[in-house]
DNA sequence: ACGTAATTGTGATATAGATCACAATCACGA
DNA sequence: TCGTGATTGTGATCTATATCACAATTACGT
């Protein structure tokens, strides 16, 4: 099988709107600010809203019952989060957390539908979030079962890369926010002393740097190579 | 973490429509039959248009690498099928077959959406359907790494029980189609025999049986119990 | 109703990856 | 800049689950 392929571009809900229906949007929506650490919302919550991320990097997480902490997703500029309470009035599923200073634009559940009914390209942009989120997550699904730690490690990183990746001139992607290893594997589903393993493995192949604390994807290919399921 | 519950109804992604509506999207759809085991396409096929499963069972999979297949979803009356492609343009990312005969109704992707711009209430319907197939999916990647496999066969046969379980009077769920040791396998990515050994423990413990080959889930709180993250 | 293929059942063994137990670094706040 | 807590690194187990190798049963086509 192959895999879905994934653009930043089309994660960003926004991205795709005229300036006019992004203007209304930006209006009806209210600042906010998080320092580094502070918590947008836990699991469990209720909260019919969602939130813009304008500059900043957060996580999304879940603690399950014996205590891991797992990565869903870690989200960079241009991400919708906590869009699905929005849909369909349920707690939220996970816990967003701010990684590092974060600018958010807060958007009710009502302000939403209220523009998306006006303006039905929101409609069109947010079921094709949605939908890549999904495929993303099949494919996980399958690779959780399918691939192997180093696989999955490689995977991981991909997902990271996605969220806050920035490419220099020559086709590396930076990781623009320090990751523990801990977090990787939190994202893998693999035991921490495992990622390490896997992670020197990467950087070993040349696959993977690391430059004081911050990661970089020196061969975005090999790596997708690895992660294929 | 408390895990989403899940209805039937939210998955029938008509069913909360005005009638007036439902007859325009019926009669914009062209019906469809498939005989048992037939497919309705293949993951990588492209296509956008999506089925409405009026009535039968299909099941999506994906096949991995390795050649292991692995259940996404086993489909009963009233799902939508192949939404996916319709709303981000991107090929089929599993490939849907007829568990047995299956009448459906196509809806090409133009027709879908000169319906939701007409009525926007179907946009909402639809983002509330894929939102509950993503949360859906989050949960099972957290057990995926979280819980052992007894756990996972417990959720692949609540999962089972969703696309085609009948509640009868006394509160067991029946499974309204047989499905083989190694579809269940398939659906909790666990190898066959373990598969066979949890549900021998689950038949042990009166939580699930099984008659003339097809399965009933005798107590569905046990079960829900025993896949908790 | 018979024979063959598919499915189910069950032990024995192998192994990937978790867990444990630390040492070595690093990074940052006082 | 020193010290302390957080991270990273690495071997040695341990264990859940896959894999293997069949036998027993069931289902189904002719």
């Amino acid at each position: 099988m192959s895999r879905t392929p994934k653009s930043r571009v089309a994660g960003q809900i926004f991205g795709a709107m005229p300036a006019r229906a992004l203007r209304a949007i930006m209006a009806s929506a209210v600042p906010v600010e998080l320092k580094a650490r502070e918590v947008l919302f836990h699991a469990g919550d209720d909260g019919a809203s969602c939130y813009y991320l304008r500059s900043g990097a957060a996580k999304a997480s879940v603690i399950a019952k014996d205590g891991q902490e797992r990565l869903l997703a870690v989200l960079g500029p241009g991400a919708l989060i906590g869009e699905l309470s929005l849909f369909d009035d349920r707690p939220r599923s996970a816990t967003v957390s701010a990684l590092r200073p974060c600018r958010l634009m807060h958007l009710t559940k009502a302000a939403f539908f209220k523009l998306a009914d006006a303006n039905p390209a929101i409609y069109r942009q947010a079921l094709m979030l949605l939908t890549e989120r999904l495929r993303g997550s099949n494919d996980s699904m399958v690779a959780q079962g399918t691939v192997t730690v180093l696989g999955r490690v490689a995977r991981a990183l991909e997902t990271l890369a996605e969220g806050l990746g920035e490419a220099d001139a020559k086709g590396r992607i930076i990781l623009a926010q320090k990751m523990t290893q801990t977090d990787i594997a939190g994202m893998a589903g693999v035991a921490r002393e495992n990622a390490n393993r896997a992670i020197h493995e990467l950087m070993r192949d040349g696959i993977l740097s690391r430059a004081k604390g911050y990661y970089a994807i020196e061969k975005p290919e090999a790596l997708a190579e690895l992660s294929e399921i």
